[in-house]
DNA sequence: CTGAAAGCGCTTACAG
DNA sequence: CTGAAAGCGCTTACAG
């Protein structure tokens, strides 16, 4: 299995010209059928690999997308964005693509440098994984490439994005409690902290409007510091019969306060998170919550980028993918 | 910020050829000081930014690292090794190389397919992320690409492997258990499960048989079966002072026992773990583990990687990289 | 100090 | 059906 081999050693063993070689390696018209099966049958005996390199500089793709995460979500804790990474790199590989990680660190994102990566044309376009500063975003969309955002929106126009319906879930899973015969029902969640949680807690609203219940500021217990820092959970005075966890960490966390205080779970309050993560199977009890459809997000989101690349001027706005829920012992039918 | 500057542009705009542009850009001498300055200033003011894959098929290199890590450790519970990843592209990039994600799946795996960023040539090397088939190494062997190992070895021969030092940490974790009174200690494992686990276990032997205490095969308690998977674990009629776990997720499992049976950690009985995962803190008290040093295992496997790239022949053989003890609430001084 | 020539390994028109 | 020519954007000897 030696690695020097190119189309030229396979053209000179046989005779012919490394024209030929490359229509019959890629499967382009013009070469006789008997002639293209033997070049194949040499080239495989004689271990050919593909320079795909060259190919990629004479057509000038490199056939290399970049995936943006910020540092900050890359710490201790094995994060989200990681796992997310991986569905991203099954889905680009359909289209023969590699995906390159670049961390971008705090001081680069507040300096504005561009990812040495693009400096270096190693990229096609960038997939950007999650939160990033909206001037950051102004500069890349300044740079003539392809972007698809993951996980995240702003208001920014131009904005190629493939989010969770956080709206749509939170809306269902607030109907779902509502179906069980809850009417109490308290979101914990700092309102001022993410979009993610913003839109997580107007769908809860939404469906209380639906069914005509009406929005209790007692019942918004806050979980966060504006840093992102959880805080301790404060019950309310009077007990509502469900709380609605804006994920599944916090509901994890809830869960704790509320046993330290002598309820029991679900008998005397249902609980429901969101994201489906290990927080939500190491609850006692195992939480019921919603699972964002990452392969699917993923799949989205490459299938937009190669098109992007191949076609710069195509755009596909905000696109929502619903999540689906996951039912366990949490909730209690009342 | 134009993309499609080329050394040619500003050869022609500067009346001067693209042969000095390209020295002047990367410093080589034969240049005017005055000229190359200028010629930098021009490239910068263009938005010249270097086409590195041209640059690479030069010199016959990529500028990429493959990352190969087995499906099956890509579940649903983000792993290890995404966190490895993420050390891996970090060092990478200061010798300004790319990494690139390769998930092997089990059917590559088995049916001996190379990755198929091997056969089009896009990356100088590979890097494998934790354990795969001894006959999958043997072929990446025969492919004539440099290999170099990370968190896994084997017996075979000529491989470059960077590995924690499983069996001194846990020597030294029994030792200061020992030195904190324990004289009945007890390993938590299957022996026969993985090689990590076989390693953590003859340092703990080792600290027991420099203590002269005997192995006492009732305090060897399994943890799981042949398949890996976790089974309940069972206590011991007699029971120790303290448990040496093989990792953080059995200690918490360890507790989660301990205490249904009416044991007070650590004043009935000290827990220690390894790897200083979010089990470790999950627990109550908190664990006292072993931190793996991935940053260092990164950075060593990334400078063996590029060592081997230049230098096909170099090879460095099992290297083992320090732990560290991570001292919490979970052992009791006796 | 500066540059014309050749080449890295492919592919894309264009001839024959 | 087959191939000579030109080119993708660089760099490495080698001349001047």
């Amino acid at each position: 299995m030696k690695s020097g081999v190119t189309m030229r050693d396979i053209a000179d063993k046989l005779g012919i010209s490394v024209v030929t070689v490359s229509k019959a390696l890629s499967d382009k018209e013009g070469v006789g059928e008997e002639l293209k099966r033997k070049i194949k049958e040499l080239a495989s005996e004689m271990g050919y690999r593909m320079n795909v390199m060259a190919k990629a500089m004479k057509e000038g793709y490199t056939y290399n997308i970049g995936i943006i995460v910020a540092e900050r979500f890359t710490g201790v804790s094995p994060s989200f964005y990681q796992q997310f990474h991986q569905h991203i790199v099954k889905s680009l590989e359909e289209y023969r693509y590699s995906a390159i990680l670049h961390i971008l660190s705090a001081q680069d994102e507040e300096q504005f440098v561009m990812p040495w990566i693009y400096q270096e044309k190693k990229v096609d376009g960038f997939i950007i994984l999650g939160h990033i500063h909206k001037s950051y975003i102004e500069m890349l969309h300044q740079a003539d490439t392809p972007v698809v955002f993951l996980d995240f929106y702003t208001d920014q126009e131009r904005m190629d994005t493939v989010i969770t319906d956080n709206f749509y879930a939170m809306y269902e899973m607030t109907n779902y409690l509502i179906n069980c015969g809850h009417r109490k029902i308290a979101f914990v969640g700092n309102l001022y902290s993410t979009s993610s949680i913003q839109d997580r807690f107007l769908g809860y609203y939404k469906s209380l409007l639906e069914h005509n219940l009406k929005l209790d500021e007692r019942y918004i217990i806050n979980d966060r510091d504006e840093r992102g820092r959880f805080i301790d959970i404060q019950l309310p005075d009077e007990m509502p019969t469900a709380f609605v966890c804006n994920c599944d960490q916090v509901a994890y966390e809830l869960m704790i306060v509320l046993k330290a205080n002598g309820y029991k779970i679900p008998d005397d309050c249902s609980v429901v998170g969101f994201d489906n993560d290990i927080f939500s199977t190491l609850c006692e009890p195992k939480l019921t919550t919603v699972e964002v459809n990452m392969p699917e997000m993923a799949r989205v989101a490459a299938k937009f980028m190669i098109k992007k690349v191949t076609n710069k001027s195509s755009s596909f706005g905000r696109v929502l993918i619903k999540g689906k829920i996951i039912r366990r012992e949490s909730v209690k039918k009342l």
